[in-house]
DNA sequence: GACATCACG
DNA sequence: GACGTACGTGATGTCC
């Protein structure tokens, strides 16, 4: 069909979807073979999408996607500078061009480029010839350099939002109507195209002056009339470069096409060719959508995994024999060798696990796969020792003379230090008076690709990456009472095993740190991972002052409260029994006094959770009496008691061990002991706190995030109302509240707002009806009433929630904002734990961000607090503490709060505020 | 060592 | 239509 009268041309901004696709989308590669095809990919999404909004009455007759080719026009020759400050295209975005072309043609799409011309030139050239012949014209572009073509039958359309720009959508934007943009634009230049323009002639001032004097020319004719000197005086002087300008943004609509327009009709695509292109991108679910779409069966694509042959080199571990390094001399060598290499994996073996206490026992060290040495240094000669003798082992290098050789190497800026674990390890050192920096972690490497995938410890990577069982340190240890510390092995039996672990360390190091970049995890890890180790050393190091005496009196009261509750309940039971013990008592609950709802779990016991307990204290006194001992008997032995052991010998305060990699989502953990559950929610737990206290003269204070998953909420999903509430200072469940039963604020009863808390936060852990019915105890279908009323109130929500699980399903896991990924490896599974992995993906990228918040706080925080007295001590989420010495308190609070509030700046923008409550008192209690 | 329970955000 | 469900952790005691 000839193009005329009633024909509609579309005419889409080829470049604008790839940079569009390309930075939507994470850096995906093609499983085979590790092509890069993540732009191709969003585009192929984009192109689809557009051909299934194509069904309207609309719809158009003819259409084509216009590309760039080649990056020298007839402007560069014009001006050499024209878009002379675009960055380089990124590297794997290059290979990906000639697949966009590739997929416009799959589609069966006309696909024009020509060599010198933009495509912006041949869009504006089929724009005039369309309109010329009687019909319309959509571009579907939001590039304000094709606005001056709008008008007459041309429009444009951002398909982004799905808005149509036509001649008074112009007029917003540069002030003028679309004949006179060039004028605008030649006024007020482009610093993305580097257009000079007139210097300090911005958008609203071109369109002032142009509007006054009706085009360019007159303007530039007449500028000696303008009354502002400056202004006039610009234009008169850089009249050249205006009228350059002009030039260079006037479309040409003349371009020498190599082709029709009647060449550019709407022609159906044709299954087979378009699904074996996808096939061969490997795009599953684009794929099986589009062959729905088609009518045709979905090809199949085979799940074929990485060669593994990018993997260096290495000669096999099993081989390798290892050195024992027995002085100086030797030593020297080995130092000498991790300059030639520029790094070493070290390694320490110490006299047990806590690195507070124990002491260093030998370094290993290895400077290449296969190449690694053990330096023994305080081994114990035990062999004709029953209970082990204290004399040195025979063979070994004075631990000092050691480590004043090893110390420059360890601390100098050009040899990095490889290390798994390094955190550990570093704490060691620096207890001997040594800095080890700069480093590298192989756990931390691997976390920031793997997290959800599986754990990081050292043999479970060795297994996976090396296909190698390290030596099990059982063998050298044995195990349970006859158990010995690593002083007590001999060196021989030492040195394989040590070296070893050094030797892994590396080749690990080889194998994971290139996929960083590959994997697109740099970032994550540079500056979310491996700073955070010597700041959470410090923190460890510094540990909280425990009131060893205030734990111990709680622990007898508990001990008195108990022992009655336990005559009690053995009283209501007619018979003594283990109150701990759950099997027992469900057995004279449900059993002996037939009391109704005993449900037996999987291993048929049955369940005895404060649930059911509470459920059956309406029906007897003793459910109610086990509550109150089991609640003392958690606080006894979990806190009051075992605190207590904690307590080191020599500073006389608690030193926790913090996880990086603890959990998936980008918290940290801690443990031995944790101090990340200290009980607060009960009055009598929350007693457990007073026992924290900070050193005579100072104060501890607490620094917390106000709602931040909420907030974080709120600005990923995009909820306008609840961003409003949050920049307002709204009670953000009381404003829910209000919205979902439609209660105003000032009539608020306690009730509504605690089930709208429960909605807020059950969306937060990706919501179900039967969740909330169980938290709220109310009747399911009430519970489901409310989250239909939520979503109908809060539509985004729902919309992230399921773009967040597409997401997960598309690429096998979520992100957090700050680029964090979180593997979801058993989302695409079927059967029970479906729903399990779908809301874990729901909440993975909300927890995630926040837990990066207030990282990047942590990690700038020594800096921001090195001129106060004050001492980081912990982390528990959203909230640090400091111990403070008290006349230091409100400065200390300023310079926290606003490191914490800023802790996103510049790598996310939030649309809330953050906001940090703090306290501050003798103790924790007081503080929190 | 698995399981149930319960402490925290 | 049924399934099994709030998200993320660590420590303790019982029982096999």
């Amino acid at each position: 069909m000839a193009f005329g009268k009633g024909c509609h041309l579309h005419l889409i901004d080829g470049s604008a979807f790839i940079f569009r696709a390309y930075h939507a989308l994470p850096p995906l590669t093609r499983k085979s073979d590790g092509l890069p095809i993540g732009a191709v990919a969003g585009f192929c999404n984009m192109l689809q999408r557009y051909v299934e909004g194509n069904n309207g009455s609309d719809a158009p007759t003819h259409v084509a996607v216009i590309f760039d080719k080649g990056s020298h026009t007839f402007r560069n020759d014009m001006y050499d500078l024209y878009k002379a400050n675009r960055e380089a295209m990124p590297e794997d975005l290059r290979p990906q061009m000639p697949l966009t072309r590739e997929a416009t043609i799959a589609f069966n799409i006309a696909c024009e480029e020509m060599e010198g011309f933009e495509a912006d030139d041949i869009i504006a050239t089929l724009a005039v010839q369309a309109r010329d012949l009687g019909g319309r014209c959509t571009i579907i572009s939001s590039d304000k350099d094709l606005m001056q073509l709008v008008g007459g039958g041309v429009e444009m359309l951002d398909a982004m939002k799905n808005k149509v720009i036509d001649v008074e959508g112009v007029e917003e934007k540069f002030g003028v109507g679309p004949n006179r943009v060039v004028d605008v634009q030649a006024l007020a230049g482009d610093s993305v195209d580097n257009v000079p323009g007139a210097p300090g002639i911005g958008v609203k001032t071109a369109a002032l002056l142009i509007n006054e004097y009706g085009t360019l020319e007159e303007l530039l004719d007449r500028a000696e009339e303008i009354k502002q000197p400056k202004r006039r005086q610009t234009l008169i002087d850089h009249r050249a470069q205006i009228e350059l300008s002009k030039r260079l943004v006037q479309l040409d609509e003349n371009t020498p096409l190599t082709f029709s327009i009647d060449d550019l009709e709407v022609r159906e695509p044709d299954p087979d060719r378009l699904l074996s292109f996808l096939a061969e991108m490997e795009f599953r679910t684009l794929s099986k959508r589009i062959a729905e779409k088609l009518g045709a069966e979905a090809p199949v694509i085979e799940d074929v995994a990485p060669p593994a042959a990018d993997a260096p080199e290495m000669p096999d571990l099993k081989d390798a024999t290892y050195e024992t390094v027995r002085d100086a001399a030797a030593l020297q060598k080995w130092i000498d060798l991790t300059y030639e290499h520029g790094h070493v994996a070290v390694d320490t073996e110490t006299t047990g696990l806590n690195e507070m206490i124990v002491d260093l026992v030998g370094i290993s060290l290895c400077v290449n796969a296969g190449h690694a040495c053990y330096i023994p240094l305080a081994h114990k000669d035990g062999s004709d020792d029953l209970f082990g003798s204290d004399a040195p082992a025979e063979g070994q290098m004075p631990l000092q003379e050691a480590l004043d050789l090893l110390k420059p190497m360890l601390e100098d800026e050009s040899i990095l230090k490889i290390g798994q674990n390094m955190k550990y390890d570093a704490k060691i050192f620096h207890r001997y008076g040594v800095e080890v920096a700069p480093f590298d972690d192989t756990m931390l490497i691997s976390y920031a690709q793997h997290a959800g995938l599986h754990n990081h410890g050292m043999d479970a990577l060795s297994e996976r990456y090396l296909g190698h069982t390290p030596i099990p340190i059982k063998s050298l240890l044995g195990t349970g009472k006859s158990q010995i510390t690593f002083d007590r092995v001999p060196i021989d039996e030492a040195t394989p095993y040590a070296a070893e672990d050094a030797d892994i360390t590396l080749r690990l190091w080889q194998v994971l740190k290139p996929q960083l970049h590959e994997k697109g995890v740099t970032t994550v890890y540079e500056t979310l991972e491996r700073p955070l180790v010597p700041v959470l050393a410090q923190m460890e190091r510094n540990g909280v002052k425990v009131d060893r005496d205030t734990l111990s009196r709680m622990s007898n009261a508990f001990a008195q409260k108990m022992a009655g509750l336990e005559a009690e309940i053995h009283e209501l039971a007619g018979q003594d029994f283990n109150v701990g013990s759950p099997k027992q008592l469900g057995e004279i609950l449900f059993d002996k006094l037939e009391l109704p709802g005993g449900k037996k779990g999987k291993t048929g016991a049955y369940s005895t959770g404060v649930d059911i307990l509470e459920d059956l204290a309406t029906e007897h006194e003793l459910p109610g009496k086990v509550l109150d001992w089991r609640q003392l008997s958690k606080l006894k032995s979990t806190y009051t008691d075992a605190l207590q052991t904690h307590i080191n010998a020599d500073t006389g305060r608690v030193h926790t061990s913090y996880s990086i990699v603890g959990a998936n989502t980008g918290r940290l953990s801690s443990s031995e002991p944790n101090l990340q559950n200290i009980p607060v929610r009960s009055e009598e737990g929350r007693r457990i706190r007073e026992a924290f206290v900070a050193e005579q003269g100072n104060v501890l204070v607490s620094l917390d995030y106000s709602q931040i998953e909420l907030r974080i909420l709120a600005h990923v999903a995009g909820i306008d109302a609840l961003k409003q509430a949050f920049k307002d200072g709204q009670d953000i469940h009381a404003m829910t509240a209000s919205e979902m039963f439609d209660v105003p604020l000032d009539e608020m009863t306690p009730d509504v707002r605690r089930k709208a808390k429960a909605i807020n936060f059950g969306v937060i852990y990706g919501i179900s009806g039967f969740g909330l019915a169980r938290n709220l105890r109310i009747p399911r279908a009430e519970a489901q009433g409310f989250i239909d009323r939520y979503f109908e109130r809060f539509p985004g929500i729902r919309t992230y929630m399921d773009e967040t699980v597409q997401f997960a399903k598309d690429h096998g896991y979520v992100q957090t904002l700050f680029g964090r990924k979180i593997n979801t490896p058993e989302i695409n599974a079927k059967g029970p734990g479906a729903g399990f992995s779908k809301r874990a993906a729901i909440n993975a990228p909300i927890q995630g961000t926040a837990a990066d918040v207030i990282r990047r706080a942590m990690i700038q925080m020594p800096a921001a607090i090195k001129d106060l007295p004050c001492k980081m001590l912990l982390q528990v989420h959203d909230e640090l503490i400091f111990e403070v010495p008290e006349d230091a308190v409100d400065e200390t609070i300023n310079v926290v709060r606003g490191i914490m509030e800023n802790a996103s700046d510049p790598a996310v923008k939030f649309d809330v505020p953050l906001v940090v409550d703090a306290g501050q008192g003798a103790n924790w209690a007081e503080a929190h």
